[in-house]
Formats: structure tokens, C-alpha cells, sequence
DNA sequence: ACCGGAGCCTGTTAGC
DNA sequence: TGCTAACAGGCTCCGG
């Protein structure tokens, strides 16, 4: 489900009903879940803590605790949290649940099981690595330069490195280089500074775009109180493959890139 | 340093 | 209708 607008909206839904909580009990059913420490280290650890913030960096969600650990989740493809009542019927693919102290529960579902939840004492461990926020006033044209400076790769493919820039993922790369008038094989080291500023541009655009309609709803993502996004009606070129561009009513291309469905048009987006 | 491919999982959709 | 293959918004590991 997740990339950062996805991301952003979870953590803003979940803010109030965490902020202040304290976990009496974690329950899993997929004890792969848990990337670090053991289920029941984590068990042990977690128990009684407060939660004293929910917080974002890239696709992780962050919930420092009183204690100065952090909890860290990871949504992946199908990742989906919700705080309800306990009284909630279970779902079949909730496999971590953390009871709260108002007989509420933070429950991570995850029908594809890639998710993972992580407790460590320093959040650099895992976050550490991450590039810029791209929406932080740090990120300037300046710093986009510097962070692609003399790279080769394919647009497409430094858009989707998270330790060049995080939070970006398959849509909004596909979204931010059509904004930006770029193929998505061009190679890093031929943008002109003209360019560069136009992907910057491009960049915080389809991301303020996407949290002001809380997230793409295009497969599975729903926000944490089962509502859809508004994102997906307004995507330029993300699985609208065959339909005319919104700009010049060429068809919408799709290619594979790194693996990736690739998305353009292939007039508003010249090769060179 | 970079690239492609496999792997992790389950569910949905497209095509025969 | 039923089967199979492809595909899915992420990321890591491996080999070349």
C-alpha cells in the first residue's frame, strides 16, 4: 500500500487515538513479523511502555516510547493499521496486535506478509540509512543536485532508491517524472539544472498532492478507518496505461523498469 | 557501482 | 466456468 503520502495519512489518523497510550500486551500470529528483537524479547520489552509520539521518516511509521526506544513498522505491499475496540471481530490477516490501556488495540494487518515491526534502542539502526524528506525545507533543488550528482542510473530507478531520497515509490515516481517532462530512462548525469529544478518541483508536488487526498486507493490501500483515498482519480499516468494523456491525448505507455511497471507519455516525456 | 533476477507472501485479474 | 500465468504501491540478497 505504502508510499509517503499513504504513510503520512496512517500516521496523522493514528496521532490521537496512540498519543499518550501505553501497550499492556502484544499478541502475533506470524512470528516473521517481528524483524528484530525476538517476538518475545520484544514482548518483554514493549510491555508497559507509553507511547510519546507518532511520528513518519520515509515509509516507516515511528512511535518513540517513554523508555527512549522506538517502535517501528514497516506497512510494505499490504500493510494496514487501525486502532479499534478490543470487541472487534478479528481479522484473518491481522498477525500483530498491541493492546492498549482503554481497552483499544493498534492492530497490524498484512495480507501479504511482507510488513515488518522492529523495537530497537537507537531509530537510526533502521531509518538511518534513509535520503532526505522530501517535503522538509532542507530539501532543496541544491540538495537534489548533490544527492544525484554524476549518477548514471535511470531517473526512474533513483527516484525509488530510499537512501537517495525517501519515501517516494511506484506511483508517485512515475507521477513526479511525467510533471517534470522527463523519461523515466534518462540518465541522472544529463539533467540540466533547468531539469533538476523541475523534478524537485515535480517531486513535492505529486507528494502534496497525494496527502491532500489521503493516498492512493488504486489496489489495496485504504486509509486506517477503511476509507479510501481520493489519490488514485487523480493520477496523470500510474496504471493508466492505453488511455490518452491528459495533457496531449497520446496513449499512456507502460514499460518495465528495475522490475517496476513504468508509466509515461512517451510525447510529454521524450527520450532525450 | 550498477543491473537483473529471485525471494518473501497472498489475492486479484487477464487470458485462454 | 475453470485453470494458469501474470501482476501487485517494497525491499533485500545474490551473482555477474
Amino acid at each position: 500500500m505504502p508510499e509517503l503520502p499513504e504513510v503520512e495519512t496512517v500516521v496523522r489518523a493514528l496521532r490521537r487515538p496512540l498519543l499518550g497510550r501505553t501497550i499492556t500486551e502484544v499478541r502475533n500470529y506470524w512470528p516473521r513479523h517481528v524483524a528484530t528483537p525476538s517476538l518475545a524479547e520484544l514482548q518483554q520489552r514493549i510491555h508497559g511502555r507509553r507511547i510519546t509520539a507518532v511520528n513518519r521518516r520515509g515509509k516507516y511509521l515511528l512511535f518513540p516510547l517513554d523508555d527512549g526506544q522506538t517502535l517501528i513498522i514497516h506497512l510494505k505491499m499490504s500493510g494496514h493499521l487501525a486502532v479499534v475496540s478490543r470487541e472487534t471481530p478479528p481479522d484473518k490477516h491481522t498477525h500483530t496486535i498491541f493492546a492498549l490501556d482503554n481497552d483499544h488495540e493498534l492492530r497490524f494487518r498484512d495480507t501479504r506478509k511482507f510488513g515488518k515491526v522492529y523495537l530497537v534502542e537507537d531509530a537510526a539502526d533502521i531509518v538511518g540509512k534513509l535520503g532526505p524528506e522530501p517535503l522538509e525545507d532542507s530539501f532543496t533543488v541544491t540538495v537534489l543536485q548533490e544527492r544525484i550528482n554524476g549518477r548514471k542510473r535511470p531517473l526512474k530507478l533513483m527516484l525509488l532508491d530510499q537512501t537517495v531520497l525517501a519515501g517516494v515509490g511506484n506511483i508517485y515516481a512515475d507521477e513526479a517524472l511525467f510533471y517534470a517532462g522527463l523519461h523515466p530512462e534518462r540518465r541522472a548525469n544529463t539533467l540540466t539544472t533547468a531539469e533538476i529544478t523541475a523534478l524537485h518541483a515535480a517531486i513535492q508536488k505529486v507528494l502534496q498532492m497525494g496527502i491532500e487526498r489521503e493516498g492512493a486507493s488504486i489496489s489495496s490501500y485504504i486509509k486506517p478507518d477503511g476509507e479510501k483515498g481520493e489519490m488514485q482519480d487523480a493520477v496523470a499516468v500510474f496504471r493508466r496505461t492505453g488511455q490518452p494523456c491528459y495533457r496531449c491525448g497520446t496513449p499512456i505507455e507502460r514499460m518495465v523498469l528495475g522490475g517496476r511497471s513504468t508509466h509515461l507519455c512517451p510525447v510529454c516525456q521524450p527520450e532525450t
